[in-house]
DNA sequence: CTGCATACTTTCCTGGCAGGCAAGTACATG
DNA sequence: CATGTACTTGCCTGCCAGGAAAGTATGCAG
C-alpha cells in the first residue's frame, strides 16, 4: 500500500492530532477516555468527532453498556489513510529541512 | 546536543511551518523567495515574520542591494532548536501511533 | 409521578488569528 | 513632481475553536 504524502488541514490542527492520533493506537476508544486525553469539554470533544466523522475519518459507535449509553470511536480506513499522508507530508517538510529522522525518538 | 520534544503552536500553523521548513533549509533566505514559495501576500508574509521575529525565532536582516532595500532572514539557533524540538514532539505522536516512519518519502 | 443523575449533543457567544486590500514610508529614478 | 520598488501597518472580514449552558434521552430513587 503507498500512502500519498497529503497535508491535511482537518487532521493538523492540534487537537484533532492529539485524537486522531490516540485512535491510532486504539482501535475503539471511549468518549471520556478521549476527553481526558486531549483535556477538552464534552461540548468541545463532541463537536470533534462530528467535524472527523463528517470527514469520513472516523467511526461512531453508540451501544449501550447494560443501560447506559456509550459512546465509541475509532478511526475509518479512510481516516487511517489520512492520518498517514499527513504523516508522511510532514516528513517530506522534515526531508526538506535536512533534519535527521530518527525511527523512534527517546527522551 | 540533545533536542527536547515540545510542541511549538507557533511553528505548527501550516504557513509558518512551511516558513520555518524552507529556512532550515536554505540559510539566509530573501522576503520575495518566501513570499513566491509560500503563496502569500506581502503583507501577510511581513506579519508573519513579524511573529517569528518577536519569539526569536529569526532574524530579519535589511541591507541594501545597490540603492534597493533587501529584506533577508534566516532562522536563528533558537529558532532552529523550537523546530527540531516540534519536529520530536510530532516524531513521538507518531512512533505512540505506531506508524512506521520513512527516512525519506518518495512519491 | 417527580426529581436527580448519566451521557452526551446542540446552541449561543466570545476571542484569537489569519489573510487580503489599501494606504503609508523611504528612497531612487525619469 | 510623478512613478516604481520594497516592504510595513492599519483596517476589516471570516473562520474556527472552545466554554457555558440548555436540551435530549433514559434510568433510578423515593
Amino acid at each position: 500500500m503507498t500512502v500519498e504524502a497529503r497535508f491535511d488541514e482537518l487532521i493538523h490542527a492540534p487537537t484533532r492530532l492529539s485524537i486522531v492520533s490516540l485512535l491510532t493506537a486504539t482501535e475503539w476508544a471511549e468518549f471520556k477516555f478521549l476527553r481526558d486525553q486531549v483535556g477538552l469539554t464534552d461540548s468541545a470533544l463532541s463537536k470533534q468527532l462530528t467535524t472527523l466523522e463528517e470527514a469520513g475519518y472516523v467511526e461512531i459507535r453508540k451501544s449501550f453498556i447494560g443501560k447506559r449509553p456509550r459512546t465509541s470511536v475509532r478511526l475509518s480506513a479512510h481516516g487511517q489513510q489520512a492520518f498517514a499522508g499527513h504523516v508522511a507530508a510532514l516528513q517530506e517538510i522534515v526531508a526538506r529541512s535536512g533534519l535527521a529522522v530518527m525511527p523512534s525518538a527517546q527522551t
